[in-house]
DNA sequence: ATGAAAGCGCTAACAT
DNA sequence: ATGTTAGCGCTTTCAT
């Protein structure tokens, strides 16, 4: 048997007041006497009300939910990654009284159109971006605050947080000269993704500051099964080789292990991402890693949001949070 | 500059006809001529509108929202999986006019109450349950429709809708048997996950035709690294052993590797879950794989719970899909 | 086949 | 410090 929601009205009644009281006790635009108040909260509480959805955003234009645009989960198996970013968003949007919509990449522009035009959404976080993506231009026509996490080159009109990847570029070659390595194998085929904003932001970094550092820089090592072969292939010297992944790490270390490649302890590995590494075998004890920091990159971008939701005059910026390395 | 978008009263007035007739075209509750519709229409895509989500909840009590309970993503690295049924979900919910709105497992049953009595759901996709849930009471109670992913052993209140989990335990035996195994090895640690549901009613399906078949069944084989220890250990003759994996395939597969294991054809290995496995060595080229069939199940769970919230007098109802065997 | 009008449950401006 | 009241933009009954 479904039975009504209790309304203002029937709190109101119960506590002995008017129901435009009810509402200022719950909205707080309004001074109330601390008997009344009292009295209120006893009602709310007793009838198990909570404000009806629909009604408050009818009249105040404020829904209290916010548009999450989560890309399609691919073959990529970064998905997990994927998940921890949602999860840590839906609960920082709780935190601040939010509700969180999926509105998925299939979708596309009409998609955006549709939520911003029915109303359900008071703001929007957008995740994946491409560097030029359809989504955008409703997204900016519709004038609604947004937020999105991984930075894109063009607009200046959204918030922007994300992990610096630039840096993380700068560092990861750092780290491969520290280690004394004189080449560095990125896979995870970055070379043929230069099209996601923060893998040419990465490349920037690392083709930068490699070549100040002399540092030989393979792109596209292959998803995994060529590593170990074109390691082992050339003829020269035994070369101190370095190896970073943004993704699939797993695979790679699997085809290693598999070809015996990872017992050459003359190899550097050093992995980001959502994949725990380091536990993965006693022969990587050591794996230095990169901190994704999801969870604060996640909760970075929700409070951003609210700030231009709630904060009159709030104007856009970007917050680029620094990498920093998680030894294992 | 944010404009304020089009009602159905400008609709109305573009196209000379009562606010109502928008109204009767866009609900079609009402038979409406070929003439009036045609320009109706017309009003609508010349002004790009959609009608205003909170008025039309507020009206007629149905959002268009369906609430999805979602796990945390823990440590547990299947949420490659998760993300891709909620992809799955999303998309089959847009389908049918639906937009997904996240409860985080960590609201508890408070957030369940909430999101049920501020009128934003219309029925609610439960995944993960524990077998005794917190948050199950509040649904009940609530009286929305509702599906759960994964068979909890309760309520018959909801509908459901899961993969076999009894007959993929019979099937694994069954499996292991055909490929002259007398031992099977489960890993993924099942036998400390006996209050997950699914994981009891596989253990139930393999326990049950492993015993009428003669098959010694090792539960909690290690995480990974006990695996090849345990099978070489033994002193007897050699044994043909199959192992199944629920979740933590990967890093089985990887110590095996590390440690040779793999190369020892005498073993079967059969998994399931959202980790593709065979392609992840030559040395796996044919390993026997379970489809999880996690668009299926959840396509399936969405239009159950559109089947409830639009049929009339629509009861709830099991659904159980069977699994299927992926030859590598 | 269409229009007029009531009202869903709130928020906020306008009273006192 | 509190009460009264006018809508927000729809859906739906009641009229014609």
């Amino acid at each position: 048997m479904r039975k009504r929601a209790p309304t203002s009205q029937d709190v109101a009644r119960l506590a002995g007041v008017s129901q435009s009281t009810v509402s200022y006790v719950l909205t707080g635009s309004r001074p109330i006497s601390e008997q009344t108040r009292q009295r209120v909260e006893e009602a709310i509480a007793q009838l198990g009300y909570h404000p009806n959805s629909g009604a408050r955003t009818l009249r105040s234009r404020r829904s209290g939910v916010i548009g999450l645009m989560v890309p399609e989960a691919g073959a990529e198996a970064d998905d997990g990654v994927l998940m921890m970013f949602i999860g840590a968003i839906a609960r920082e949007a709780r935190r601040h009284g939010y509700d969180i919509l999926l509105v998925t990449a299939q979708e596309g522009a009409e998609g955006i159109r549709r939520v911003v035009r029915t109303g359900v959404c008071e703001g929007l976080l957008l995740m994946e971006l491409e560097r030029f993506d359809e989504r955008v231009a409703p997204v900016i026509e519709s004038g609604l605050p947004f937020v999105t996490i991984g930075k894109p080159e063009q607009f200046p009109q959204g918030s922007v947080v994300d992990l610096d990847f630039e840096m993380l570029g700068r560092m990861v070659v750092d780290r491969a000269v520290e280690e004394d390595c004189d080449r560095l194998l990125l896979f995870g085929s970055p070379g043929r993704k230069r099209s996601r904003n923060d893998v040419s932001r990465l490349l920037a970094g690392v083709e930068d500051s490699a070549e100040e550092a002399g540092l030989e820089v393979v792109l596209d090592a292959g998803a995994f099964a060529d590593v170990p072969a074109r390691a082992a292939r050339g003829s020269g010297p035994p070369r101190r080789t370095a190896l970073f992944g943004i993704t699939g790490v797993r695979q790679v270390l699997f085809a290693m292990a598999a070809t015996g490649a990872l017992s050459d302890d003359a190899r550097r590995l050093i992995a980001l991402g959502g994949e725990a590494v380091a536990d993965v075998s006693p022969l990587l004890a050591s794996v230095p890693q990169i901190d994704p920091r999801r969870g604060e990159i996640s909760a970075l971008a929700v409070r951003e949001l609210v700030r231009l939701l709630q904060v009159d005059g709030a104007g856009p910026r970007t917050t680029l949070v620094e990498p920093r390395w998680l030894e294992g």
